[in-house]
RNA sequence: GGUCCGUUCGUCUAGGGGUUAGGACGCAUCCCUUUCACGGAUGAAACACGGGUUCGAUUCCCGUACGGACUACCA
């Protein structure tokens, strides 16, 4: 009998949750669904110093406008409650007795001074490594070099104390990851991490490893950053008799700034015009108001789309993939070792791919909130006006909210005019025929609707002996001021024959000064 | 600095002992078109370097270089 698969997303709340999170929790998702198993959330708030309030509705709402809902969250519950581990102080407790009392670990009553001196004086004589390890602990003042009275003494006198664990001197740790395969590293390089902290919260090394168990977690499925303490938390689960039950570790690369300096992180956001988290945030301590995919313009399916791409590949030539597809297809050994470059370009054009085959009402609602959002006001026209604007737009823009800027003349009476297309197109001829074809629409007493539009200006070129191509660029700069965009007469249509008529005009006396 | 991990077009990547090293984004040119875009076609563009192993290495091994992560009572 195979376990079920359990798989946990754990972020904490210390602020708006980051792309590549969001890609860890696509991961998660991906595999617990495509394994009939259970997607947890988890919210690792062991750091009470750096909790920000609002963080974890942030998480939700971001999870929930992606689709990724999860089966067990600290909102829905489950069996292997509680789910934010600020609720589990008391838990770690026995977990961190019985690796005392196994020799595993060990009280230390350092301060921050006696740390920091003892790092000076490594620093001093040159020593490789700075940590608080199998060697230094000898010179600090722990349970290991004080006798049982004296550390009773101290215990008694309330002395603040954390729980480190006693890293071996010589062994090597090895484990196979499921992307990198087999790591090793000798545990005299690794330091004697602390398990739990002095306001007897545990850290996340020991929570992690605690909860992972008690969840019955079978794949942790994370970040790479984390492959470095991993070792650390192989030795811990061996320790407290898990080994049996350790789960499979999947460690993903990273997703790393456009410029290819570093991870991808908050100030990148400006800097490469590119939002870095799902929603848009406002934090509550410096203020700022940080962009999200969601406000700029971005599908959800799309963004999914693209992020599961990121580090992932189905060995085809297929690009596109919804979510159900991406849940079938989906598999741990298909994922990349190395780190990709955030493609911002990538990421527009998979959003115009969904906006191409996107229902014209979602693009318009989001379309509507842009404008809202931009402060700008739209004119009161029907649904069905609007539905035809995104019509008519729709092929040749990336963002639902283009629309706004690329057809802000359809709103707007042009202001100015192209320089460029008013040297080359403007001439005698142009202008003639502008003037001709307003005093033929004004006459004209048919339905204002582009095909009839077409009509006359068909019949007036003919007429004239004229070429479209000669006349067009002319009338279009008159009505929009440019000398480019979509179908014209669509256009005039949109704006109508009265707008239309005092556009021409306007053009006619200004162009012809 | 130390430890761990990585390295195929500018970028995302496929591939893997013998391939014209494939696709996508972006870029360029052409076609379509009332212009812009969409679409279509074509093109430029990569196996980091040095040693091995081998009949043969981009693919396997070892070094070097470069890059990234970690190195907190943060996660």
């Amino acid at each position: 009998m195979s376990q079920q698969v359990r798989v946990r997303f754990a972020p904490s709340p210390t602020g708006a949750l980051h792309i590549g999170g969001v890609r860890t929790a696509l991961y998660n998702y991906l595999f617990a669904r495509q394994n009939d198993g259970v997607f947890v959330l988890r919210i690792e708030d062991t750091d009470q110093t750096r909790y920000v309030a609002g963080a974890e509705d942030y998480i939700y709402e971001s999870l929930e406008w992606l689709g990724l809902i999860p089966d067990e969250s600290p909102k829905v519950g489950g069996n292997y409650g509680p789910y934010r581990q600020s609720e589990r102080k008391d838990l770690y407790r026995q977990y961190v007795d019985q690796l005392i009392e196994q020799g595993h670990a060990y009280y230390a009553f350092d301060t921050d001074q006696e740390l920091e001196a003892m790092r000076e004086r490594l620093k001093a004589a040159k020593a490789k490594n700075l940590s608080y390890n199998a060697i230094t602990r000898r010179q600090m003042k722990n349970s290991l070099t004080l006798d049982a009275q004296a550390v009773q003494e101290l215990m008694d006198a309330g002395t603040p104390y954390v729980v480190r664990i006693k890293m071996p001197l010589k062994e090597e740790i090895r484990f196979q990851d499921r992307v990198f395969d087999w790591v090793k590293a000798h545990s005299s390089t690794l330091d004697d991490k602390v398990l739990l902290k002095s306001d007897g919260m545990p850290t996340y090394h020991l929570a992690n490893v605690v909860d992972d168990y008690l969840m019955k977690i079978t794949h942790v499925i994370r970040g790479k950053e984390w492959l470095p303490s991993s070792y650390l938390h192989v030795l811990l689960y061996e320790y407290l008799g898990w080994g049996e039950q350790r789960p499979e570790f999947v460690h993903l690369p990273l997703i790393l700034k456009p410029s290819g300096e570093g991870k991808l992180s908050k100030r990148d956001a400006q800097e490469y015009g590119v939002p870095v988290f799902p929603l848009e945030y406002h934090d509550p301590k410096s203020k700022e108001i940080l962009t999200g995919f969601r406000e700029e313009g971005y599908f959800s399916e799309g963004l999914i789309n693209f992020l599961a791409f990121l580090g992932w590949n189905p060995g085809t030539e297929q690009e596109i993939f919804s979510l159900k597809q991406l849940v079938s297809d989906f598999s741990l050994d298909r994922i990349g070792k190395s780190d990709p470059v955030f493609p911002v370009d990538k990421a527009k054009w998979y959003n115009q791919q969904y906006l191409k085959e996107m229902e014209d009402s979602r693009i318009l609602a989001m379309m509507k909130s842009r404008a809202q959002h931009q402060g700008i006001s739209l004119p009161d026209w029907e649904d069905a006006k609007f539905t035809a604007l995104v019509d008519l737009m729709k092929d040749r823009i990336t963002f639902p909210g283009d629309i706004l800027e690329e057809a802000s003349y359809v709103f707007q009476a042009p202001e100015s005019y192209d320089e460029k297309t008013l040297k080359k197109k403007w001439n005698e001829v142009s202008s003639a025929f502008v003037k001709d074809l307003k005093d033929t629409f004004a006459k004209d007493e048919g339905a204002w609707e582009a095909e009839h539009i077409k009509h006359l200006l068909q019949d007036l070129i003919e007429k004239q002996e004229l070429k479209f191509g000669k006349v067009m660029a002319g009338v279009r700069l008159a009505v929009t001021g440019l000398g480019g965009g979509p179908d014209l007469m669509v256009v005039m249509e949109l704006i109508g024959k009265e707008e239309t008529l005092a556009r021409m005009e306007k053009a006619l006396s200004e162009l012809n000064k």
